[in-house]
RNA sequence: GGGGAGGUACCCAAGCGGUCAAAGGGGCCUGACUGUAAAUCAGGUGGCGAUGCCUUCGGGGGUUCGAAUCCCUCCCUCCCCA
């Protein structure tokens, strides 16, 4: 067994951890069982989940068995950490969907085979929903003061705002994560959980529960809350979040948002996010520093993230993608090469005499949504802002014709520097 | 319960009878420069059959030749006092 401390901290992946050497001596002698959790309140993670996601899989690497606990039970109840104001309620058929779109994303990252040490997903309401409340008063609210509970931060901060404040239901949240870390100490001999920063006080607050219970000794460690250098939300791009499931962030589009990153993010990012080794990413913040305009470290990370979420195949299509669109011609692209990208891009079918009328422009931008108005398309016509295969077109009056269409099939609209969208007559 | 302040476009915010499709800022979009980076600069940012027409200033109703601006009414938000 391996204590992967030291490649935690030397990756930047460590924001807070309880008595780090203590361990670091139990990573190092047992194979240990930790947990992250997580919440179903989208029916996708996003990339933001990707850190302690990550982070199960390093342990698991380390000779260490993850467990992933997918919050079927806290998700009924809603947690309050970083949250400004109290949330709706999920409904159970929403939180049902929820857990099964992202037990399948989380079944991604982790390896179930391993004779050795095997991951498992379980879910928390198969023993909170069957909690009875005066035993779970008796047994572990007696444990734990409201005094302490209202200094934690989640809390506080809503106490303070009197326009918000916290009902009774999230205030309580953090006795059932607590709960859920004691039982998990219990049945699976977990003494680690791991989590965003936001999670620090729902982690303690189990770490306290099991020594007061079973006077045992759990440990707690968390993961940095990812900032970007332009000050940016991290995990957004200006269409919105950028999810896992490949139905809401297409891996071209996922492959993409990695390929943008800032140059003072990339070597960064490229420690939270791979498992490329120290020596490989100093080569590439090299890389950085003497030609930035080669963008290796972007790639490299792209790839990997993309190769990681979405499999080695879609990377590479991804890839291949990015190096057609931004390369410059479209025009000498194989069919079936042609046919991969436009299926990597917001389509739009159309009949096949589309083209024929030699319609406006203008139209087939409205019709397929790149433009929200006639206005807007002439607007970004007249600024050079539109490209028809990679070609800027010219003037408000621009109209498409057959030969446009490649193949006489694919039309590749582009707005800008990266928007594209495929026109597929058929 | 009493007193006060407000609700304007994606957000903040000016306007307080015509010159208002509505200042300014942010955001967003496009362009230039570049490296699919950052910074910077420029233009744009309700819709359309477009030197005009239609919809928009919390909802509804009114006054007026004319209302975001005045009146009535309803709804909502915030602040102070009890």
């Amino acid at each position: 067994m391996e204590n992967i401390l030291p490649e935690l901290y030397r990756r930047g992946l460590v924001a807070d951890c309880t008595d780090r050497e203590a361990l670091g001596n139990l990573l190092a002698s047992k194979r240990a069982t930790l947990y992250v959790g997580f919440d179903p309140t989208a029916d996708s993670l996003h990339v933001g989940s990707l850190v302690p996601l990550l982070g199960l899989a390093r342990f698991q690497r380390a000779g260490h068995r993850p467990i992933a606990v997918a919050g079927g039970g806290t998700g009924l109840i809603g947690d309050p950490s970083g949250k400004a104001t109290e949330r709706a309620l999920l409904d159970r058929d929403k939180l049902a969907a929820n857990l099964a779109s992202i037990k399948s994303q989380l079944a991604r990252f982790l390896d179930f085979e391993s004779k050795t040490n095997p991951a498992k997903i379980v879910d928390n309401a198969d023993w909170l929903c069957r909690l009875d409340l005066i035993g779970f008063l008796r047994d572990i609210g007696k444990r734990f003061t409201v005094n302490a509970m209202i200094a934690k931060e989640s809390v506080r901060s809503r106490m303070e705002d009197r326009e918000s404040g916290i009902s009774f239901t999230e205030f309580s949240y953090m006795l059932l994560q607590a709960y859920d870390f004691l039982h998990l100490y219990r049945t699976e001999g977990c003494e680690l959980q791991a989590g965003g920063s936001d999670q620090w006080g729902n982690i303690t607050a189990g770490i306290e529960l099991i020594r007061k219970v079973e006077g045992g000794t759990a440990f707690g460690l968390t993961f940095p809350l990812i900032t970007t250098a332009d000050g940016k939300k991290f995990g957004k791009t200006e269409a919105g979040t950028v999810w896992l499931d490949p139905r809401r962030t297409s891996p071209y589009r996922f492959y993409q948002y990695w390929m943008r990153v800032d140059d003072r993010d990339a070597i960064r990012f490229l420690n939270y996010f791979t498992f490329l080794d120290a020596e490989r990413v100093a080569e590439l913040e090299r890389s950085v520093r003497e030609s930035p305009e080669r963008r290796e470290a972007q790639a490299a990370l792209a790839f990997e993230v993309t190769a990681l979420t979405h499999g080695a195949e879609a990377a590479r299509a991804a890839r291949r993608a990015s190096e057609v669109l931004f390369g410059g011609e479209v025009a000498g692209v194989s069919e079936a090469d042609l046919a991969e990208i436009a299926g990597d891009m917001p389509t739009t079918k159309l009949p096949k005499d589309f083209a024929a009328g030699s319609p406006p422009l203008v139209d087939a931008l409205v019709r397929c949504g790149l433009c929200k108005s006639k206005g807007e398309a002439r607007r970004d016509l007249a600024g050079g802002g539109i490209y028809v295969n990679n070609v800027r077109a010219s003037g408000e009056a621009a109209r498409l014709s057959s030969a446009d269409a490649l193949f006489g099939r694919y039309i590749l609209l582009r707005k800008g520097k990266k928007t594209y969208h495929a026109l597929v007559l058929e």
